[in-house]
DNA sequence: AGCTGATGTAACATATAAAGTAACATCAAA
DNA sequence: TTTGATGTTACTTTATATGTTACATCAGCT
């Protein structure tokens, strides 16, 4: 398949939010900002506020974000939007008859287990509000 | 797309060729174990074998690891097999006229590089030695 | 030398998941 | 009541992984 942008976007569509909270919400003009399109904004919005960082009103262009961005860590946006969140992957399909085949699943799920444990710590590690801050800092960068 | 399974497969072979480094290695036989086909273990071992892991040698069915399996970590393997190593993917599309859509893709990617360091670092803490391990406990457990 | 069976590699087919597109029911606000 | 928004679904397109087939090349044996 493609490689998954959705964290990457439900990220952009998080901080476009919180930056532009009394501007033009519509998703519409985040999927502008995305470069991508209103149905693919609206399906992670979705996904966000089923997940409880977002909240929405069908009919009217208002989402907000339901805590402060310094309490929504990206561990918690890509539980949100990646349904398979695992990182790495056992091939399942191993001879069972096979001392190798019938053993390096377990095996190998013990071992992929401690990169997912790091890779989601250091996940929580970090939150909307640095990526708010990144966004913000290289901007004002630029146009000083 | 589906999800790779090229990591799990490539430590199965390394595996495989370790524990039955007497045995019969030809292509078709790990592919048994595997449950998948010659050509996919021998697109494996070629990747295996340009990463210098492997020696391998047209015609004869005679794979061997260029060095001790303490010696290989789950890292070496990972690199030698994924070309694009990166386990979160930035939006490289989105609207550089916007402030997010023009910040958002290097913050992101510094933030994803820390994860990929964090990930990387506990795959090089793994070593195929270990693998074999525990497969061989596994299967000592069951046969007992 | 020739036969057999192995690897190395490429071309093509298939499967699967992501993202794009379109349609429409429902709701908000004027 | 009209307009324009969201929520959601179905379908299409695209990208990547894997499966399949074919065949050139090589090793080892007779």
């Amino acid at each position: 398949m493609r490689y998954s942008h959705k964290l990457s976007d439900a990220i952009h569509i998080l901080a476009y939010v919180a930056i532009y909270q009394d501007g033009d919400l519509s998703s519409a003009t985040i999927a502008a900002s995305v470069e991508s399109n209103p149905a693919l904004v609206r399906r992670l919005m979705g996904a966000l506020r089923r997940a409880g960082l977002l909240t929405t009103q069908q009919g009217s262009a208002t989402p907000k974000l339901t805590r402060d961005a310094t309490a929504i860590t990206l561990l918690d946006v890509y539980r949100a939007v990646e349904e398979d969140g695992n990182l790495l992957h056992v091939d399942d399909k191993t001879n069972p008859k096979c001392v190798v085949g019938a053993n390096i699943q377990d095996t190998l799920r013990e071992a992929y287990d401690e990169v997912q444990r790091v890779a989601e710590a250091q996940l929580k590690r970090q939150t909307l509000a640095q990526i708010i801050a990144g966004i913000l800092t290289r901007h004002h960068a630029k146009t000083q």
